[in-house]
DNA sequence: AGGTGATACTTATACGTATCAGCGCTGATA
DNA sequence: TATCAGCGCTGATACGTATAAGTATCACCT
């Protein structure tokens, strides 16, 4: 402690807070500053954070790191967070409720200071014991959330809307017969997208076909494994809509192999935009989301909160999605 | 806390401790368990943190969560570090050193217990203070280090070997005139390629052209433009070597906008073999190097030290990187 | 000169846990 | 019956900080 090399141990804090008001002599302040420096003392984490019942960390519940819709939001997350001073915990659920319940006790326990969510099983009303401690929660929905007890505050982006736009214009582009791979059954993205897939189809007057809906991981691999399923189809799906871009880069890869051209045989329109869309051959006609700027909207209202600031009630913010056309479809 | 609901203090902590021989009575335990049950009773972070002297978690510092690389090394790290009950707290320092060392501050002040660096500007002479604190850090580089002050484990692939072994395939495959888009000046990755790319020109006795090295963000962009410049030279590049596959992509873009067919035209090898990387068309010949092993093994050397198992000394983990060739070169 | 207020500090305290040192009780032993 | 060991529990304490409350010093005013 640098009160050896100085004075009392309050001062030292009196110091640290930066507070100008603080009741310090401008020498003293000095004298402990050059204490500072020269022992290199760094105030510890965890007692401040057991003195002021704040753990300047924020978590992050989302399915995998590894799907590059996350890395960015994460970033967007962190961009904002940083700015107040928060570390960033990220935690992978890999969409299992268990690891989302066991990531939520976290923040019951202070680790956190709150909580953005990507839910992908868990349900908001579980989320009540946790904003009860008045731990703010916000979550990233795919669709607008049915009002739960819990206070929780939402950015979503209407992706059952624009699943809708992505194969309406696929229809356009004169495609009947549409295949769609559409992740893990039971996840919100999943059944969100294929509502909007649903609601064009119906909304063109084709005909809804449940052999051409292929259930998939949300990886190149699912997307890989789905298209070689909607190929063995007759008549063979002349377009693809997958529920996400890698699921889309596994089916073009699946194309590629069956010595079919995108988009003439077969086009394919993807959703999330990741970086990589735009660079494929041909580039890939997708569903913008801008994860980063989500981050940044999800740790802005999270941040509110932990400044009191907030209203009451929760907040929904939708976030635009954008059709993204390319050559792919 | 669920002494109300139940005993002292001191017991709940027995319980919690789930040591066996803990002096509690079997009868005891089962009430304090349903009482903590009852009242959902968490025991603060803070404070075991501050009582244990341990953080239970640990920071990775590394460039930019968004480059592919990272989120799987990361998903690596968790993986193991999970598994001890660690949490990992992830900081981006955009390769800028004041950001390093800001973060590794952190270290310091016990928010973590440990950490991995993946090192852009810091030098290992700057960790001996943190080391000195007892606090271990691996680091993962991209070329054996030199013996520093600091007693820092390390975790690198033969970056210049496996470099080399790229440009060697390119030359083995007929080419003489090879370009290299190689990323941010002065960052330990470019610096390695670039050496093994210059070991490989010259070890097949072909001329080192310093026009035929591009400098370029470690990204997509950076490729492009890079590629760009390098197909403006005359005579043109037959092959180009990307110091990572994101760079690759970017070029490929390019290449395909300048009506150029790879590997015909133009040969591209990239580096890191993200997963875009097979799906490409054509597949992106890469030197693989497996950043979920090597999160893996930087978390287990990472833990080992937490333990109180390693050795005195530091120790240096070679991991495999492999070239796989595929179609674009 | 005595009183007042501001300034610059120190002492005391609480945050919630883990752990150490008692301490009463029971049953076994001599 | 007196002694003692072990069990199961409680009280006391320390971790390092932020902040409230207290105190000494001094300048200033009437």
């Amino acid at each position: 402690m640098a009160r050896l090399a100085a004075v009392s141990q309050p001062l030292v804090s009196y110091v640290l807070s930066g507070d100008p008001n603080a009741p310090v002599a401008p020498e003293t302040r000095a004298r402990v500053m050059a204490a500072i420096a020269e022992l290199g003392y760094v105030p510890s984490h965890a007692a401040r954070s057991l003195r002021s019942q704040r753990a300047l960390a924020i978590g992050a519940i989302i399915p995998d790191i590894t799907n590059p819709f996350y890395p960015a939001f994460a970033r967007g997350i962190q961009n904002v967070a940083e700015s107040e001073g928060y570390d960033l915990i990220a935690y992978n659920s890999d969409g299992l409720l268990d690891r989302e319940r066991k990531f939520m006790q976290s923040a019951l326990a202070g680790r956190v200071d709150g909580v953005i969510l990507s839910p992908f099983q868990i349900t908001m009303d579980e989320l009540a014991d946790v904003a009860e401690m008045n731990i703010p929660v916000v979550a990233l929905t795919s669709r607008r959330p049915a009002a739960g007890r819990a206070p929780v505050d939402t950015v979503h982006v209407d992706s059952v809307g624009a699943a809708r736009q992505a194969v309406e214009h696929l229809v356009a582009r004169g495609h009947r017969r549409i295949g769609m791979i559409a992740g893990e059954a039971g996840t919100p993205p999943r059944e969100d997208r294929v509502l909007g897939y649903l609601q064009a189809i119906e909304a063109c007057g084709l005909q809804a076909d449940e052999m051409l809906v292929r259930g998939a991981d949300f990886n190149e691999d699912g997307g890989y494994r789905a298209a070689h399923e909607l190929l063995r189809l007759s008549p063979r799906p002349s377009a693809i809509f997958a529920a996400n871009d890698l699921m889309a880069m596994g089916a073009m890869a699946a194309l590629h192999e069956s010595g079919l051209r995108v988009p003439n045989d077969v086009a394919i329109v993807g959703f999330d935009d990741i970086p990589a869309a735009r660079l494929l051959a041909p580039p890939l006609t997708t569903v913008a989301q801008y994860p980063d700027r989500l981050g940044e909207r999800t740790a802005e209202l999270l941040l509110d909160r932990l400044r009191g600031d907030g209203p009451p009630g929760s907040r929904v913010v939708v976030m635009p999605a954008e059709l993204m056309v390319r050559d792919s479809a």
